[in-house]
DNA sequence: AACTATTTATAAGA
DNA sequence: TTCTTATAAATAGTT
């Protein structure tokens, strides 16, 4: 729809597709919205774009918590199993990337633990004269850090 | 898109809001593959016509089993609340047509054995000269319709 | 289910 | 991005 055929395919060029993926993008959830509005139909569209970012439009009262009243048992025993298996798959996409940040976490922690130890020698050294023992224990963690992670 | 501009309220005539449905429910679904296609992007659609029939779509390697590895924690959180309160829904809504289910079954066997009561009675009745009172335990549940709900 | 007159979406260009 | 415009696509009303 526009200056020339567009062939099926992957675009290949990156600035051409982000471009594409704005313009379809809005179109298509246009689109839900009308038929939505016309037909008096519930639409639920989830796009995922290839970086991973998620759009979504709910018609009609918040789909996502509605809209299944009139579904036979069936219809609803087949959604059903659908989305545990998605919530699965989140619940352990969602595991993993934890667990990172713990390990990442960890890390952070042996390295200042070896720095705040490195300082204290230092300190030790150089400033022998005075009695810094009482204190040892209150600067072997003096993480501080800001943490933007939570 | 067509000989006369459209209105964006609700098509109060059940025959053209079919017809629109079919149409633009075919529309949004080719549009979805498209931009799919196109941009390298997964996309899943679901429509639940007023009637309440599902409709879906899932685009690259069945949506409700993946494509969310690249989501931010944050995101997935949200997902899966959203999910949560989805299925949730879906399973009160499974159990209301259950107890209905049901509901109507007792009825149905209370129907049935008063149907046989006064079918025993009847036959107590009129062929008092001969004893039936040993078939009488295997004859107080004939029940041998045809069940066509499960 | 087909057919078109039109409207709408959008590809390419600025 | 955003606007413009030529053109492809979608589709409303009709057969």
């Amino acid at each position: 729809m526009g200056r020339g055929r567009v062939q099926m395919k992957r675009i290949e060029n990156p600035v051409h597709r982000q471009v594409t993926f704005c313009k379809r993008r809005a179109g298509l959830l246009k689109k839900a919205k009308e038929l939505s509005v016309l037909c008096d139909a519930e639409i639920g569209v989830v796009i995922f774009s290839a970086h991973g970012k998620l759009y979504e439009l709910a018609t009609k009262g918040y789909m996502f918590g509605g809209g299944c009243e009139y579904m036979s048992l069936n219809e609803l025993l087949v959604l059903e199993k659908h989305l545990e298996i998605w919530i699965n798959h989140i619940r352990s996409t969602k595991m993993d990337i934890m667990f990172q940040e713990i390990q990442m976490l960890r890390n952070k922690e042996g390295i200042m633990k070896a720095a705040n130890k490195c300082l204290h020698e230092t300190i030790e050294e150089n400033i022998s004269y005075t009695d810094f023992t009482t204190m040892t224990t209150n600067m072997m963690h003096p993480l501080t850090i800001a943490n933007n992670i939570f």
